[in-house]
DNA sequence: CGTATTATTGACTCCATTCAAAGATAGTGG
DNA sequence: CCACTATCTTTGAATGGAGTCAATAATACG
């Protein structure tokens, strides 16, 4: 994207709704302002493009406008794993940190807008917002944290992981401002299964198991939390 | 590589035989040196003891200069979980990152000795050494894209997992100037268990089947890998 | 040397997968 | 707008991989 589209759009960090919970929040007026000059506003996609590929030159960070993404890890024998998903206000990329190139792939959900902190300017942008060091590198120890409990939760049953799951969902729509009880799932049964590492059959009974104990109402895709306390309960009990 | 500087009498960073594999990496011999003078030399401690703990503040990021550690996550119902083992040369601490607060416990398997790079001079000394911010930077994403193999290596089924476990110690080894067919387990195979999500009877008895099969080796914790393209070969092919 | 921890091995059980088939939903073009 | 098709979801029945239980053996340790 040139100056010239960033101009046009007159979208920046300082204005823009998120700029509570993308890389600013925790940075001055003016820091806010020098990082923006840097943000590149990236084109809308489409469900099912690509935002990058597994092996591709690592270009910056992204953090999600709107809509939401999945990251998904292509193993030896070509299927892919879904490592997570994505919703407005996050960050991805750090996958690329590593090794200046991505380790796995981004994939939009449905239409998606996003912006872009270029990696070329990172050391400099830097040197010169202090702030902005410090909120990467809490972001990146969030992703850690994040992936930990992702392995944690994966070792338990089936139950337990759903519910973590459809709670993780709750809790992440509700500190973006949506619904922490009506929400919409990102993924067929299919893909909450890969993520989950879970049969889609399986997902498929435990969401009617949840229904019919009156945790939760499922219809398709739509999901009405109904009694969280208890769903939450499912996965801190002593097995 | 720094030869020439191997005369001092403490030990620095310039002169620790794991220059190649810990911070400094990719820093000049003036960057590792300023670098070199904030690095505390922690007291050496014994298996079983705390690097840290859970909830402890974050003090710094850690690299081992000798022994192997493991990263423990407390779960809801008080088993743990070993989420990580730390070899000679690795660092850890970046569970602390997001918020100054350890987010998991890390505990010596054997006589361990270590290094700090305290967390209050962080931001100071990336400003004076810019490289060392890439290089924390790529260590981050390092344990990023580490633990993102993790979550794809644990959905899949036990052979696989412990095939990877091995071959992912044997390179690690490998990397850090020990052999990589010869090594010794540094955990139990009820730790190995818990780390891949198995149950202990099963490490044992795939650890006799990969044995019987003519891959490695086992004599109680002493490994030797006989056939390291067909242990690799077990989780690199279609399923 | 005796005790505690760790490892091996076998038999049985169970949670989740796989297979299979029918039903619902969304998207497309005539 | 409806019919058609592809995709997604539900549900049941059978299978199997890994867990659990249990008992013995080996090793480490004071």
């Amino acid at each position: 994207m040139n100056s010239e589209f960033i101009k046009k759009m007159q979208v920046t960090c300082t204005n823009c709704s998120l700029d509570e919970i993308c890389i600013p929040r925790g940075l001055s007026h003016s820091e806010v302002d020098t990082v923006s000059q840097v943000i590149k506003r990236k084109k809308t996609l489409q469900r099912g493009d690509f935002i990058y590929r597994d092996g591709d030159q690592f270009k910056g960070l992204l953090a999600i406008k709107s809509g939401t993404a999945k990251l998904i890890a292509d193993d030896q024998d070509g299927n892919e794993h879904i490592l997570n998903i994505l919703l407005p206000g996050e960050l991805l990329g750090f996958d690329g940190l590593f090794n200046d190139q991505h380790n796995c792939s981004a994939v939009a959900l449905e239409t998606l807008s996003y912006c872009e902190l270029p990696a070329d300017n990172l050391e400099e942008l830097c040197q010169q917002v202090p702030s902005l060091m410090r909120e990467l590198f809490r972001h990146t120890g969030s992703k850690i944290n994040n992936d930990r409990n992702m392995i944690v939760i994966n070792n338990r049953p089936a139950e337990e992981r759903l519910a973590a799951f459809l709670i993780g969902l709750s809790d992440r729509f509700s500190k973006r401002g949506f619904s922490s009880s009506d929400f919409t799932l990102p993924l067929t049964r299919q893909e909450i299964g890969n993520h989950l590492g879970l049969a889609l059959e399986t997902i498929s009974r435990l969401l009617k198991q949840f229904q019919t104990s009156g945790l939760i109402n499922v219809n398709n895709k739509q999901i009405k939390i109904r009694d969280i306390d208890s769903l939450r309960n499912i996965f801190s009990q002593p097995r």
